[in-house]
RNA sequence: GCGCUCGUAGCUCAGCGGAUAGAGCAGUGGACUUCUAAUCCACCGGUCGCAGGUUCGAAUCCUGCCGGGCGCGCCA
């Protein structure tokens, strides 16, 4: 019995007394949960819907805990229910109910923990969108783990999502680029407003290794911005992140966007003329100052081009736009919501903005500051040098963004419990070798209708099995409030409770000992927790190593 | 000044209104003729920044302070 099949059957049961006693059923919730205790002598699940009924019904919740306590354990695969506290339902199953859930977990495969929970959504996730002037440094480099990871777990909700990467190369910061190039190869110091780390003096090089004679900054812009963008997707492809779209502010202007977002928010009644320049009304919905769309001098505002851009995105059906920036970028979010709600929009629903805090790289104790690359900033190609894809993938991914955190580099390349993703790493590895070890000595788990998951009742054993019934509760919740660091968390959950059932729990026959059915019902719960901590990992684009 | 965000064990951090607030590290003490100990077990460690409020119940929600980070252009 997974967890969304007993909080199911407590509403059922709960349903039976309401109706026994003449209730009020309409006060019944759509859905309901159960908790997963800490102290086991709560029970293996709790529910507290007595305690949230009792007031609608006007019956005291220890009586109405009562009388559902009294239906629910009449229910099959139930033990025990027992009424705690003001009214807490402790309630226990039994072990074969329980144990099940590794046959189902194994023959569900990659597709455990999938769900429907956000069916119907059309998502567009952007992030990382850094301008093509040098490497993708520290800002970028968390959100193309995290906004990853976010893909995998929306799309495993259900959801329908596309990621998208927006860059403008045809702006006043590349031409800066473009200036430091053409110096770097005329061997001029660096322009004011130039740039100038290493790389520069890198593309530079490649350039006129390209084109022998070039010595215009045209030749500069178009080749160098060329060769940095071919340089970004492949790192970003080398930490196992692609984009379904990489999106060109340029278009927007060719296609006349900019044009039509202003139109659409004249016509809105939110546009006016001031002092040469268009101006939106943003601060009808809450900004501190309205903004400028397009300049006296007859330009438009970069401002201009994120409301071109959102509304090219709702118009290619996206119902939710998701942008994901750095924390010193947060001052955008009022301008953008009330952007948003300017084109009538719900901003609410239709617009999330994800902030996340600052990451540093630590060494000793000391920020990490120095790129041999890019001079002043860490890099995305310094995160995977200094701690490998597996390991800075899941390091940027275990914190909630909200957070500024510090990344110990030691600490992440270190092969030992205190590093998490070893840990979890870890436990892949086991799982694969007692299945390897398993089949030497002829262990099977059988056919899956000679498991007998009554078998399974060892306190491990327990502790595992509810463990990795959460798996798809994890993956929803962490899908619906955009914290991939839910699952991190989750696997290194699943990991210690299985290193403790392979601690207490032996799976394979000693010497030559026959083989036993219980040994064939740890094999399942073996093998689903290979599955769970699989599947895991994927979401978070870390690896499950068969060996380590 | 205004806004956003964070403040939980010595350190790094979990905890989307539930029970006695958790994990790892650090500290102390244990477990390897093993399914690879890259592991496990025990002990130690807390005014959840402070003060109010909301309610059966608050680390969690609201208000005000205090402290850290970041941001407040007809820049991109």
């Amino acid at each position: 019995m997974t967890p969304a099949n007993l909080a199911a059957t407590v509403l059922t049961a709960t349903r039976a007394v309401f109706v026994a006693r003449g209730l009020d059923a309409a006060v019944l919730p759509e859905t309901t949960t159960v908790e997963r205790p800490r102290n086991p002598e709560h029970g293996d699940y709790a529910s507290t819907l007595a305690l949230q009924l009792s007031k609608k019904v006007g019956v005291p919740p220890r009586e109405l805990a009562a009388a559902l306590a009294e239906e629910l354990g009449r229910q099959p695969g139930i033990k025990s229910v027992e009424i705690a506290g003001p009214g807490f339902l402790n309630i226990r199953l039994d072990a074969a109910a329980a144990g099940v859930l590794a046959r189902d977990i194994v023959l569900a495969g990659p597709e455990y923990g999938h769900t429907g929970r956000l069916a119907g959504q059309r998502i567009n996730l952007e992030f990382v969108s850094a301008n093509p002037t040098g490497p993708v440094h520290i800002g970028g480099v968390r959100w193309a783990a995290v906004g990853d990871a976010l893909s995998r777990l929306l799309r495993a909700s259900g959801a329908e999502v596309g990621t998208e990467y927006y860059f403008n190369d045809a702006g006043s910061q590349i031409d800066r680029f473009a200036k430091s190039l053409l110096a770097a190869a005329r061997g001029e110091p660096v322009p004011e407003d130039g740039y100038g780390g290493a790389y520069i003096g890198e593309i530079a090089a490649q350039v006129r290794e390209r084109v022998p004679d070039a010595d215009s900054l045209e030749t500069f812009r178009e080749i160098g911005v060329e060769l940095m963008f071919a340089e970004i997707k492949a790192s970003l492809a080398e930490f196992g992140v692609h984009f379904d779209t990489y999106f060109n502010e340029k278009d927007l202007h060719a296609r006349g966007e900019l044009d039509e977002a202003l139109e659409r928010l004249r016509e809105q009644g939110h546009t006016f003329e001031a002092d040469g320049a268009t101006w939106l009304r943003t601060t009808d919905f809450g900004d501190d100052k309205d903004r400028v769309l397009r300049k006296s001098d007859g330009d438009w505002t970069y401002f201009a081009a994120d409301c071109a851009y959102y509304l090219d995105k709702r118009k290619r059906g996206f119902d939710r736009v998701v942008i994901m920036l750095g924390a010193d970028h947060h001052g955008y979010v009022g301008r953008m919501k009330a952007m948003s709600a300017c084109f009538g929009d719900d901003p609410a629903v239709n617009l999330e903005i994800l902030i996340g805090q600052l990451v540093n790289l630590v060494r000793d104790g000391e920020p990490l500051r120095m790129s041999k690359r890019a001079g002043t900033v860490v890099t995305l190609e310094d995160f995977v040098d200094a701690l490998g894809v597996d390991a800075a993938r899941y390091a940027l991914a275990r914190y909630s963004s909200d957070s500024q955190i510090d990344i110990d580099i030691d600490l992440w390349t270190r092969a030992t419990r205190d590093n998490p993703v070893y840990y979890v790493q870890y436990v892949a590895a086991r799982t694969a070798n007692v299945a390897r070890n398993a089949a030497e000595v002829g262990l099977t788990r059988g056919e899956p209708d000679d498991f007998q998951p009554g078998l399974l009742a060892h306190e491990k054993e327990n502790d595992l099995l509810k463990a990795l019934g959460e798996y798809p509760a994890v993956v929803a919740s962490a899908a619906e409030l955009r914290e991939p660091h839910r699952v991190a968390r989750y696997l290194e959950e699943v990991a210690g409770a299985y290193h403790r059932f392979y601690d207490k729990c032996r799976v394979l026959p000693m010497g030559d000992e026959p083989i036993t059915d219980l040994q064939r019902a740890r094999l399942w719960l073996n093998d689903a927790t290979r599955t769970v901590i699989a599947n895991g990992l994927a979401l978070l684009g870390v690896s499950a190593p068969e060996r380590m």
